[in-house]
DNA sequence: CAGGAATAATTGACGTGTCAATCGCTTATG
DNA sequence: CATAAGCGATTGACACGTCAATTATTCCTG
C-alpha cells in the first residue's frame, strides 16, 4: 500500500485523539472554572498576569511577553478596557505606541482570582496524575514543542 | 502560610504551562494544516468523519456522537449548510427531528482530507515523540479524563 | 530634508463557541 | 381530547481568534 506506510496506525491516531480531545477538555474545564468563580477568562487572566509584573507596558510588549498575536490583543484589550480592568494610555515618546496599565478594579480582580485559578489547575491537573506523570507531561511538552519549532520556524 | 499549603508548587505550574499551551499550540498547527491544505475545518472534519460512518444522521445523534453541543452543532451545520457540504433534510417520523447528511462535494472533500490530515497527525505529533512518549501520554489523557469526568459527573 | 519603508496599533469581516431563549411538534396525563 | 410537559432543533447575543487592510507615526536613505 504506497503512501499509507507512514501514515500513523490505529494505535498512534487513538492515543492522538485521546490525548488532544482531552488536554482540551481539561484547558475549558480549568478556564470554565477560573471565568465563573473569578469572572476573568483565561485570557483576561494572562494580561493581567503579565501586567501584573510590569504595571504597565507597552501594547506590543505584552503582545510578545504573552505570545498573543497584536491583533488579537487589541480586541481582547478593548473588551477588557469596556469592562474597566485596564486603561490605555498614548507614549509620549511615541505617538504610535500606547501604554496599557491596569485598573485599580484591574489587580483587585486578579488578585482575588490567583488562588481560584491556582486551585483549579491543582484539583484538575496536578490531583489528577502521579509525580511521575507530570514530570512525562513536561517532558513530552517539550519534545513536542521542541519538533513544532523546529518544523516550521 | 495557611490556606497555600494546597497550591501547586513552582514545578508543578511550570508543567501545566508548558502542557496546556503546547498542546493548544499543536492543536492549532494540525487544525491549521488540515484548513490550509484541504479547506476543511477540524470541525468541519469531526461532522463529515461521523456522517462517513453512518451517511446520515439525527442532528441530535450527530451532536451525541462527535459531544458536541447541539446549539454548537446547528451553527456550525449552517455555515457547512452555506459552503454546500452537507444537507439537512425533514424527517418524516418526527417532524421536529432533522436529518444530516453529507453532499457529494462534502464527502469529496472528506475523502480528499483524510491523508493529509493523518499526515499531519504524523508528522507533528507520531514523529515529535518516542513510543514510550505516545504511550505515556495516552497514559497521562487516561488519567486526566478519569479525573475530570468523576470531578464533575 | 523629501519620500518611501518600516513600525505601532487598530479595525472590519468572518469563523468559531457558549448560554439562554424560542419555536414547533410529540407525548403523557387529567 | 385538551393541554401542559418535554423534546428536537434553531436563533440571537455575545466572547474569542485570525487574517487582511488601514491609519498614523517614525525611521532611513539618497
Amino acid at each position: 500500500m504506497p503512501g499509507t506506510r507512514r501514515l500513523p496506525t490505529r494505535d498512534q491516531l487513538a492515543a492522538w485523539r485521546d490525548f488532544i480531545e482531552t488536554t482540551e477538555a481539561l484547558r475549558s474545564r480549568v478556564g470554565g472554572r477560573l471565568h465563573d468563580e473569578t469572572g476573568l477568562s483565561p485570557g483576561d487572566y494572562a494580561v493581567m498576569l503579565a501586567l501584573s509584573e510590569m504595571s504597565e507596558m507597552r501594547s506590543s510588549d505584552l503582545a510578545a511577553h504573552i505570545g498573543w498575536e497584536r491583533s488579537r490583543l487589541s480586541h481582547h484589550l478593548g473588551r477588557m478596557e469596556r469592562r474597566g480592568l485596564i486603561q490605555r494610555e498614548d507614549c509620549a515618546t511615541d505617538n504610535r505606541g500606547a501604554f496599557v496599565r491596569p485598573t485599580a478594579a484591574g489587580t483587585e480582580a486578579f488578585d482575588a482570582a490567583t488562588v481560584p485559578h491556582l486551585k483549579a489547575v491543582r484539583e484538575l491537573f496536578v490531583d489528577a496524575l502521579t509525580p511521575a506523570q507530570i514530570a512525562a507531561a513536561a517532558e513530552i511538552a517539550a519534545a513536542l514543542r521542541a519538533h513544532l519549532d523546529q518544523a516550521r520556524p
